[in-house]
DNA sequence: TATTGTTATACTCTATAACTATA
DNA sequence: TATAGTTATAGAGTATAACAATA
């Protein structure tokens, strides 16, 4: 067996380093929303897709890419599995052909309202670690560190 | 051109969604310091290992894998890269035969010296975006999380 | 010529299984 | 028998390049 150091040795914890934390902070977040929308048959990366398609009129591939900062190429196989699923529609747009429309069907909608509710429950859970009130403050200082 | 929705509708910003938040902070904060290490020779991930090699007595392998929660073979990998770079060495532990012990060498303390700086730098670009008194709420958050 | 979607392909990252050597 | 390190392999995830259809 190796000896434990004893005395506090040069440099800090490595749990405790910024970038250490992110990422198992978001792994363990990931994790907790997969679990929850697994009964939905959807992950928290399709969750994503929903969440675009369900906000704003429907879109062409391209756009939810874009939105997602995902390749359009990785879009290609994400809807396919919805479209598959019954969860979202391609058509031609009429206006320009070369475009997809995409489009929540009607059980897509019942599948995001769903994920929805498990989603929050799931990010809820994430966030009891720390109190209500400080959970504000962790989102906003979160979209102003990625939007600096 | 599709219709840009104009009113808000169902499901609120995608981009607000706290998983989307931490995972776009995480590739933020990764790329930056890779950057910042780039000139070192090491990435982020290497600095990992080295923060666990300097934080402690000589380790084996196995040890520093499960610290930074990442398999031993891919440790190997990691290593294999390190030594050739001339940071770490490997030599069998005398007293078990079966554990590699893995030290920094002269050139790798001060590699790791200099990338603690670079690093620092880094992170500290990274949390401008938010105010000082805030990073450590941050940090402190974060942890919570991360342990809960 | 440029753009959207698609396909084929390759690359990165990481884990699982099996092997060697040591215990 | 179990463990540490290694190797070979496979799987997930994602991007790049090339192609077809359309503008």
């Amino acid at each position: 067996m190796l000896p434990m150091s004893t005395e506090a040795s040069a440099g800090s914890d490595p749990h405790e380093v910024l970038g250490y934390l992110l990422k198992h902070a978001t792994a363990k977040l990931t994790a907790s929303t997969d679990a929850a929308l697994e009964p939905l048959g959807i992950d928290s990366k399709d969750f994503g897709a929903l969440r675009v398609l369900a906000h704003r009129e429907p879109t062409s591939q391209l756009a939810v890419a874009q939105t997602l900062s995902i390749d359009r190429t990785t879009m290609v196989a994400l809807l396919d599995v919805l479209e598959r699923k019954g969860i979202v529609t391609r058509r031609p747009d009429p206006a320009d052909r070369r475009r997809n429309v995409v489009t929540l069907t009607e059980e897509g909608t019942q599948t995001f309202d769903a994920a929805q509710i498990a989603y929050e429950k799931a990010e809820s859970a994430f966030l009891a670690g720390i109190s209500p009130s400080e959970t504000g403050q962790f989102r906003r200082m979160l979209r102003a560190l990625v939007e600096s």
